[in-house]
DNA sequence: CTTTCCATATCGGAC
DNA sequence: GTCCGATGTGGAAAG
């Protein structure tokens, strides 16, 4: 069977398991009464309350509460994660750390409902489209995407203060940047685009032109490309892939 | 109990025990062979394979590898999630879906191992410290961190283009806006600042100074700030929170 | 290592 | 609803 539940252990037995799945490489999921304390780039405390802690193999660690999308506190894979049992305390107490960023995450445990270890089979993955790298693969494929004439030379172009995505020439000959954005672009996503051109003129050359590839545009956004000299083009991500 | 253990039933019956827990509003989590699509802003699709799925009350849905930190699908709160028996393909579908943007996760599961149903019992709130909002608390209550005679007269100030996180007056009167960043700052957060910078130019007066405030900078951030003549303040919001 | 940028980003707040 | 910015953003790719 993939999964081993156990149920109204002690903690110390709870603990025992918990080294057991590690050392197997298998998935734990934890229904606990805990306390939360993290400290690095930030610092948090959670007071005691119910909740599902995840345990990776990879050492990824979440406390899942029973509400919000996102996990309350986490350490994301990488982190080394032990667990020790407290009998002058009486709780189990989880640590899981990392470095570069230098951080620690500890939960403790007073009270263990239920485990489940999952010995997930599980060698698919997943196809995603409609990402802006399926736009920039289109655009390479068929500049004419961009404008009759246009030719790509490069993409991924690094000019030091970031990475033009698509770099070429229209038909006349002038240079193009090119930014692609898979969603609605907005205004900061016209301050990259901006970036790039004023690097260009600053060091290459005078004439050179920035196109804003995206499914539309924000009304400010609009308004600012406008100001700054800009052009928009209009692509749909999951059109083209 | 806060937990409650399902194994080896039927799917019918599993699917009756997730409409209870559902009326129940209790987080479930299934532990199933299974196959994922999704379609909305992008499009996926994940072969079958044995997986967990998380589904909170709010609605939020997640389909959890046993690897990687982030899941490899999901819909976010908010999101309509429903499940029912297809007894023609003898398996268990969830249909979660939401509107702006429109999005639909489908994931069919012909074999469920194990479900949980969790009654967490969870009012505490986490408390971080250590946020962007703890350094602008710190300044306005302690404009000196700035620098001397610095007098802060509005923050979040909307200029249209974005919110400038302080504005105020320099001991000489000069208008100043300042951005805050928790972290190392990078080039986008200068490009941030200087549109901020500009439009003030523009629109209100040509002479304004722009102050980043962060514990440190990248090289190249550090280049660009100069090159358009803004300034440089270091806070790490650690030691001011 | 650092630095940059994408993401089905999510999330919260302001208008 | 739209739009903007923060996030302990996470994660990948490139230097």
């Amino acid at each position: 069977m993939s999964t081993e539940i156990f149920q109204g252990l002690s903690l110390r037995e709870y603990g025992n398991h918990f080294v057991n799945g590690q050392e197997q490489e298998v998935m734990q999921v934890i229904f606990a009464f805990c306390e939360v304390e993290y400290a690095g780039r930030g610092e948090s405390y959670l007071d005691t309350g119910e909740r599902m802690l995840i345990w990776k193999p990879d050492g990824n660690f979440q406390v899942v509460k029973d509400e919000k999308f996102k996990p309350v506190n986490y350490q994301p894979t990488g982190a080394e994660t032990t667990v020790e049992f407290d009998d002058e305390n009486e709780l189990l107490r989880f640590t899981s750390e990392r470095t570069s960023p230098n951080e620690t995450l500890t939960v403790e445990c007073p009270v263990i409902y239920s485990i489940v270890q999952y010995d997930a089979d599980d060698t698919a993955e997943i196809d995603l489209i409609g990402t802006e790298s399926d736009v920039k693969d289109a655009v390479l494929t068929s500049p004419s995407l961009i404008e009759e004439g246009f030719s790509p030379v490069d993409d991924e172009y690094d000019i030091g203060l970031g990475a033009v995505d698509i770099f070429g020439h229209d038909s006349s000959g002038t240079p193009v940047i090119v930014e692609l954005k898979r969603r609605k672009a907005q205004i900061k996503h016209i301050d990259q685009l901006h970036r790039y051109v004023e690097w260009f003129r600053d060091n290459e050359s005078e004439t050179v032109r920035g196109i804003l590839v995206a499914p539309d545009m924000s009304a400010k956004a609009t308004e600012l490309l406008s100001q700054r000299g800009l052009e928009f083009i209009e692509i749909d991500p999951l059109t083209v892939s």
